[in-house]
DNA sequence: TCAAAAGTGTTGTGTTTACACCCATGA
DNA sequence: TCATGGGTGTAAACACAACACTTTTGA
C-alpha cells in the first residue's frame, strides 16, 4: 500500500506470430543482437514507451522487428517472474499474433536475423519465450475448435485442402475431408471466388476467400 | 530497443472475487483510502513488491485486504491505457478469483471498509476496475460451459438445488433440474455425503461435496 | 391433508462420426 | 490410361432438449 517506496518495473511486450510454413505451424524468432542471451534467437519484443498502450505497444514491435502491420493480434498472457530477465524486474505481457505466410513471409525470412521455426521441437529461446511460445499454441489449437480464427493464417485465396491442412498441423492429427467440408459450410464463413487453382496432374481445386476476412466468428 | 531510456512503469493486480450471496453473484470491494478516488469502491489491489511473483502479489492482496486465503485464483488479463491511473504509469495484471461466501463472507463485510456488492448493475467503481469486473464476469460464464469450476464457490458441503442456483445466477438464466443434475452425473465430480440438509417444511436434501475439490477439470 | 421443494426417466431432435466412390487433370 | 488429389452423401451413434409426476417433510 505504499505507494512512495513501491517498485518500478520495465514492462515490455513480447509477440508470438505464428504462420503455417511448409505445411508446418511456425514461429516468427529475431535474433538477439546484445546482451543478455546475445546471439540467441527470441520473440520480437521490447519495452513500453511512454503514453503508448499495450496493443500499441505490441504492434509496435511487430512493425519495427518484422515490417508486419494489419495482422491479428491478441493478448495471451503476462508473466513477472522475478528473475526472467537478467537486467532487472522485467514484465512482459505476452501477445501471439497470426500471420498468413505467402511471399510476404518468405522475404522475412530472407533477412538473416530473423527466421521462421517449427513450433515442434523448438528449444533454447532467450529468457522464458520458450513458455509463451507453448502457451500460445495451446491457445490457438482451443481457438482452433470455437472460432473461425484460423481464417487468419489463409492468404487471400486458398483450397479447402489448404485449410485443413492448416488445422491439421495445428492440431496434430487428421481430420476427415467430408466432415470437415460440412462443418466450414455451416459455419458460412467462406464464398467461392470461382477461381480455379491448378497444382500437377490432378484436378484443379476451388478457391475460396473468407467471407469477413477481418472477423473472428465465435462459435455457438 | 534503447535499453537505458527505457520506461519504468508501476505494476500492480488487481483481483475481482466473486461469490453467490443471497443467490446473486457478487464481488468483493474495499473502499479506497486515499487519493485518487479517495472514498470510492474499488477491487482488493496494489503494488507488485521486490522480488514478488505476480501470482504471490495477487495472493498477497487479497491477504493483506481481505485476511481471504487459499482460494481459486487465475489471471485474467492485463490492462495498460496511460491514464488509467491518474498518479503515473501504472498498468495493471487483472485477476479473478472465486470465494464460497458461507460465515467467512459474512464476516468479511462486517468492516464497513469492505462489501459485497452485486454484478448487476454496479457502477461507480474507482479506476478502469468497473471493466475489469465486467470481463472477469464473461470469462466466469463461459468457464461454467466446459469445466467444474462453479464448485470452487461452494461449500464443503451442498445440495444440487445450490449448486444449480448458482450456475443460475452467473448465466442468468434459469436450467431445467433433471437436465442438470444428468449432466454433472456424468462429469463424476461430486459424491453423497450421506448427509441431509433439512431447510422448511419439505423433502430435505441430499448433501454432496466435490470430490476433488482443488481440481477445476476442464470438460472434453 | 396441504404446501413446498427434492428427486427421478423417457422420448424426440439435432449434431457428430464413420465411411467409399467418382471426377478432372497432366503425364 | 493411369496416377493423383479434388470433390461429394448417407446411415448409425450419440448428445442434448423437452417434458410431468412421485416423495418427503413440517405446519
Amino acid at each position: 500500500m505504499a505507494d512512495v517506496a513501491a517498485l518500478q518495473a520495465g514492462v515490455s511486450t513480447d509477440v508470438v506470430i505464428f504462420t503455417i510454413r511448409e505445411g508446418a505451424l511456425s514461429v516468427l524468432l529475431v535474433r538477439r543482437a546484445r546482451e543478455p542471451y546475445q546471439g540467441a534467437w527470441s520473440l520480437p519484443g521490447g519495452r513500453l514507451a511512454e503514453g503508448e498502450c499495450l496493443d500499441g505497444c505490441a504492434q509496435r514491435m511487430l512493425r519495427e522487428q518484422t515490417g508486419i502491420r494489419d495482422i491479428y493480434l491478441e493478448q495471451l498472457y503476462t508473466f513477472g517472474q522475478p528473475g526472467r530477465d537478467p537486467r532487472g524486474r522485467i514484465v512482459s505481457v505476452a501477445y501471439f499474433a497470426l500471420f498468413p505466410y505467402g511471399e510476404a513471409g518468405c522475404a522475412l525470412a530472407a533477412d538473416e536475423r530473423r527466421c521462421w521455426r517449427r513450433v515442434d521441437g523448438l528449444a533454447g529461446l532467450a529468457f522464458d519465450h520458450g513458455e509463451m511460445v507453448a502457451l500460445a499454441r495451446r491457445r490457438l489449437a482451443s481457438k482452433l475448435e470455437y472460432s473461425t480464427i484460423a481464417l487468419q493464417l489463409m492468404p487471400e485465396r486458398f483450397t479447402l485442402s489448404e485449410l485443413q491442412g492448416v488445422y491439421e498441423s495445428i492440431l496434430g492429427e487428421t481430420l476427415d475431408k467430408r466432415n470437415f467440408r460440412k462443418r466450414l459450410r455451416a459455419l458460412d464463413c467462406l464464398e467461392d471466388t470461382g477461381a480455379l487453382f491448378r497444382a500437377g496432374k490432378h484436378r484443379p481445386a476451388k478457391l475460396y476467400r473468407a467471407s469477413r476476412p477481418d472477423r473472428v466468428q465465435i462459435i455457438k
